[in-house]
Parts: C-alpha cells; sequence; structure tokens
DNA sequence: TTGAAAGCGGTACCAG
DNA sequence: CTGGTACCGCTTTCAA
C-alpha cells in the first residue's frame, strides 16, 4: 500500500470501503466491520461510518465480499419449462422466500432439457451457494454436485437414489385418490391422458392411476398420449374421436393444463357433456382450473409449502454441508371441481 | 507468494488456476490467458492447460473475474408480478436470449411494487451490468441508476421522459384497433374493464380505448373497476349484473385474463351469449386466450421480438456506456376470435 | 509467447 | 475496539 493516489487519475472506479474509512477518518477494516453482523465496532465509529457512506453512497461490493468468504449467498434455480403454468407460481415463490433471506436467484429457464449442460457449467462458474433443480438430471450431473460439495435439490422430481435432497408432491397418492373417488362413483371405464414418456412426475401420476383402476379389476384403460399441453391434449381427444371407440365413463389427465385441453375439445368441438357423459379429473390445481368454464375436479400440490420447504432445506444444507440428504412428501389437496362425477371417502 | 503449501493443509478449496498451473508445469498467468478469447497462447501451453484442466475439472471463479474486470455478465430482471400470465413467457425468453450470449440473469420477482427498495439495494451490492424492468421506479430509483452507470430498460413501462431505454407494446394503438373494429360492427354501448389505477400499462390501454369511443360520438361509457385478474373481473361483473344497468354492446377488457373472467361470468352465472349479446374482447394474447372456451379476439403482443429487442439494447448499452437511451415501441398483432363481433377495416 | 507481480474490493486474523 | 496485513482467484501490465 504505498501512495498511489494523486487526485486526477479519476477512473470510473465506484466507491469503495477505502473511500469511506477515508472519508470517515477510520481505517477500512472499521468500515468492513460496520457491514459484517456480529462485528464489534464502537458507537462512534459506527456513526462516522454511516454517514460517509451515505454521502458517498456506498455499498458493499458483493463479489469481493463472496471471493473471500466463499459464500455467494446466492442460489441457481433451473426450471425445465417456464410456460407449464404450473411453474410461475413456484418460481414466484422460490424468489420471493430466497429474497427475503437475503439470497439471490440465479434463473435458469431451460427450453429443452439438452440445455442443462450449459446451465450446469454456469453454475459452477458462478460459485452458487445451492441449486433448486426442476428439471431431470443425470447421474453423472448429480454427483458432480456432490464432488463439488454445492447442495442439491430437487423440485418434483425423483431424487436418485438419495444423492440428493427433494421436495415433492405425492404423485401417486393424489392420483390414487381421484382413482378411488371415480370407481367408488361407478365408473367403469377409463382413458388416461399421458404426459411425455420421459416425464418422471407424468408417468408417476400415471402408474399410480393405472395400479389403482387395475386393483379395482378394471382391465382396459384406454391409453391417450399428450404432453401436458392444451395442445397436446386437443390433439390426443380429436384423434381418439376420429377412431370408433366409445367414450369411457372418465378421463384422467396427466396434468390440468391437459384437463382443461381435454374438457375444451370434447365440449366444444363434439358436443360432450362433462361430467355427465365424462368425467375429466386434473392434476396441479393450477389457476385456470378453478375459472367456472372448467371446474376442474383435480389435486392441488401445496405451492407454497412445498417452496418454503425448499428454501429451508436448501438453505440448511449451506450453513451445515455434513447434514444428510431429506426428501420431503406433501400430500396434495383433493379439490371437488364440478368436471367429475366422484364420491370421497369420507 | 512464499510456499506455504506443505500438503496437509487440505481446505476445502475448490481448485483454482493456481492447481492447473501447477500440475500443468506452467505459470498461473498462462493458464488464466487460456481463457481469455484472444490471448496469444502457443498450441503446446494452450494443450497442457486444457488437458491438466480437464483432469482437476476446472472451471474459472467467475466471482473474481467480474471483480478485476469490473463486468459481471449478469444482469438482473425485474418482475412485478409474475403470476400475471403474460409474464412467464417473458421472462422465459428474456432468461433464454440471455443463456445464449453468455449473460446471467439474477430474478427479482417482486410481490408487491413496495419490494423495488430492496431489491435495488441487493442489485447495488451485485455489480450487475445491467437491469431489465416490468415494474414501476420512482424517479430517484431511475435517477439512481445512472448515477451508478448501469443500463436501465424498461420493458412494457414508460421510461419517464427518456431517462432509460424502453421497449414496449403500443397499447394505445392497440386499444385503439380494438375500438375501431367494434364501432364499425355497429356496437353503440360500452363497458370498459379496468386494471389497478397506478397501472401505466392499464391506464394507457383504457385511455386509448376511452379516447377512440368519444371520438365516434360515445358519451356514456360503463367503467368497471379490476385488477388485471380472473377474479377481479368476476366480481366487477357480479357488482354489474346486480345493478339494474342494462347489458353494453361490448365490454373492453384491460387484458386477457380479465375478458376470460368477465366472459366465465357472464356465460356461466348470467346466462349472457357472447359473443350475440355482448362482444368481448381482451389485450396480450396469452396462451389461454386461444382455448376454444374463450376464443378471444385480443391484440397480441409480440413478446419474442419485444425480449430479443429488450435483450440487444440492453447488452448494446452495457458494451458502450455513452450509448443514448432508447425506445422502442412494438404494434400488437390483431387476433380475431370469436369473443365479439367486429369489423376490421381491410 | 511467457512468467512475475500488482491489484480488484473485501474479510479475517493479528497485535496493540 | 482498532488498525495493519495477508489473502480470496483472477486479469493485466511489464520485462524477459
Amino acid at each position: 500500500m504505498s501512495e498511489p493516489k494523486p487526485p486526477g487519475s479519476d477512473r470510473k472506479r465506484s466507491v469503495t470501503s477505502y473511500d469511506v474509512a477515508r472519508l470517515a477518518g477510520v481505517s477500512q477494516s472499521a468500515v468492513s466491520r460496520c457491514y459484517k453482523p456480529g462485528a464489534s465496532v464502537s458507537q462512534k465509529t459506527r456513526a462516522k461510518v454511516e454517514r460517509a457512506a451515505k454521502a458517498l453512497g456506498y455499498q458493499p461490493n458483493a463479489l469481493a465480499r463472496s471471493l473471500i468468504t466463499s459464500r455467494s449467498n446466492s442460489v441457481a434455480v433451473i426450471i425445465s419449462n417456464l410456460t407449464n403454468l404450473y411453474y410461475p407460481e413456484v418460481l414466484a415463490q422460490l424468489s420471493q422466500n430466497f429474497s427475503q433471506r437475503g439470497i439471490r436467484v440465479l434463473l435458469f429457464a431451460l427450453e429443452s432439457e439438452s440445455e442443462v449442460d450449459s446451465a450446469l457449467s454456469q453454475i459452477w462458474q458462478y460459485q452458487v451457494d445451492g441449486v433448486v433443480c426442476a428439471a431431470k438430471l443425470t447421474k453423472d450431473q448429480i454427483t458432480e454436485f456432490s464432488d463439488r460439495a454445492i447442495p442439491l435439490l430437487f423440485y418434483n422430481r425423483q431424487a436418485g437414489s438419495h444423492a440428493a435432497s427433494a421436495v415433492c408432491c405425492d404423485q401417486a397418492d393424489g392420483s390414487h385418490v381421484l382413482c378411488e373417488g371415480l370407481l367408488r362413483a361407478g365408473h367403469t371405464s377409463f382413458a388416461l391422458l399421458k404426459g411425455p414418456a420421459d416425464s418422471v412426475v407424468g408417468t408417476e401420476r400415471e402408474d399410480s392411476a393405472r395400479a389403482a383402476l387395475e386393483r379395482a379389476g378394471i382391465e382396459t384403460i384406454t391409453e391417450l398420449k399428450g404432453d401436458f399441453s392444451y395442445e397436446g391434449a386437443r390433439d390426443a381427444i380429436r384423434r381418439f374421436m376420429e377412431s370408433d371407440a366409445s367414450l369411457p365413463d372418465a378421463i384422467i389427465c396427466v396434468n390440468d393444463v391437459s384437463a382443461i385441453g381435454a374438457m375444451d375439445t370434447l365440449r366444444n368441438e363434439f358436443g360432450v357433456a362433462i361430467p355427465e357423459q365424462v368425467s375429466v379429473v386434473g392434476f396441479d390445481g393450477v389457476g385456470p382450473s378453478g375459472w367456472s368454464s372448467f371446474d376442474l375436479t383435480t389435486i392441488r400440490q401445496p405451492v407454497r409449502r412445498m417452496t418454503r420447504a425448499a428454501v429451508d432445506m436448501i438453505l440448511e444444507r449451506v450453513e451445515t454441508p455434513e447434514l444428510a440428504n431429506e426428501k420431503r412428501v406433501f400430500s396434495g389437496i383433493f379439490m371437488r371441481g364440478n368436471s367429475a362425477r366422484i364420491d370421497m371417502a369420507d
């Protein structure tokens, strides 16, 4: 620290703790301490520093701080398809919860799961403290997290053999509840409007529904291929209606948007009455499922509790890296709408 | 740099350029150069470094880099209400465009506009290169951006007297087009389902609609208070229908979600036929506006072009800070649905 | 082309 | 409680 500070070399540098120190007439260390939560600074010093800081508009440089503390106070959130209508709420809640706890959110909104690699590469470089992931990762990718000792939490994805923590909605239970209700109401023929084959969430819901129906002795279940989207559902229903198959009593849809697409198409293109001729059920409890045109019978995911849990769990593991992974499963909430004839147990 | 490196002090440090240098048998500077685009490194050196880096799983620390270059390669995106159904697409597009250009996105999803201050404070500390803002800022807040020389771009908000750049959809023009079409089709009595009073986007649309109607000699326009949401629209319609006013020929809604709420309520609660008894128009062109239950007549915002422009403009200004602010206005696209009787000029 | 050394803006440990 | 000083991991002159 010689004195290469002859005024006149006014580069566009932003104001640093040294500037504040000089103006306040204290050491740079003193300034630093004023911004550290549990530090011991006298009232007088603190006051001088605060005045100087305000005068200069000083804000500590988070990057420099992170460099030395090796804590960036930021987490990455990876979401595979934001346009899914279910994720915006998740993201909003995550973002707000993290914000309240002073954590910045780096968003990676993937258009396709193939972009995962580039996202991860950015994540490694950026020294995030943890990652919340609502996309599928390969085993190797998951391993890299533990190698780098970065806490990873899956949101509604399987934590493949507990290599990471996870927060999930109980997909199987939700589907089960719906199927039981439909069976109890006397439905005997069923169709299953599925999601993309590579979606774990989707297949869990589908498998559970299939299992519940088969247990009840239902043997033929028409399977329709969808992709979580309105259009996918519409096309699937069109294909089905143009075949000569007869209408099932109920259609179990992999998610709400599919269910809405199915309802709309059945009603508006084929004049099918819902729920009189066909019962339709969904899954998720997204906003539009409550719109009066649909009034969908569905399972609502407790998004707020799930996101809060996700934030708690990941931050706990940032604080205490040796903490074991944990999986928390939340039951969905049955929403009785008017899109299905259904009898609940109680 | 003495040698305090007797093996055994294995702290959980991550692998640095020094580690790579040692393994590759070159200087740390050489390693650094290999990661700088236009640097001069011999083939041989580069090869050695690359092998070592791969072996160690080295990734440069972006924070350290940013500290010295004073470029974080990250931008902040501020969005006031992500649950708006219009914003998720915007956010997804912004995120993808930035990602492709190697820029990280820090997300600030505000629940209420009062959280702006805390978001800004985080933004200052984080040394972002630029900010895209879809929320209202005060004059002082805008000024702080120019004081700190951080490029700011508003998305669909007025850039108050050109203190910042902006990308907007032409709200006034869109409303105008819709009103003209409705007038041409012979509608003579109108209701305006408004947004929150403090929304600039909303009032622009409303003012333009009002002006177009008044120019055509329409004098009484029923104004209904909404808040951009389905529920707000539903409640407004209920209040209206429970008054003894007679149905207008057309309802001009401030956005699609309001329009959907209005349609649903009119149809399903009051048995009003749309568009036979009432025409309904919206604004935005969100996904659900195309669902067959609604098939909304609306103005679609060219989101992809707008977000691309936003990304281009902000990054241009990061590269070239002296660039003047700019405002780019995009015309919306008329979407002829079946929710309104409407005649277009051509 | 290469390596040495001086920082970027903080934090943390140290003696006083 | 305070100031001095060694770093965090990288980029960037500057000589060699």
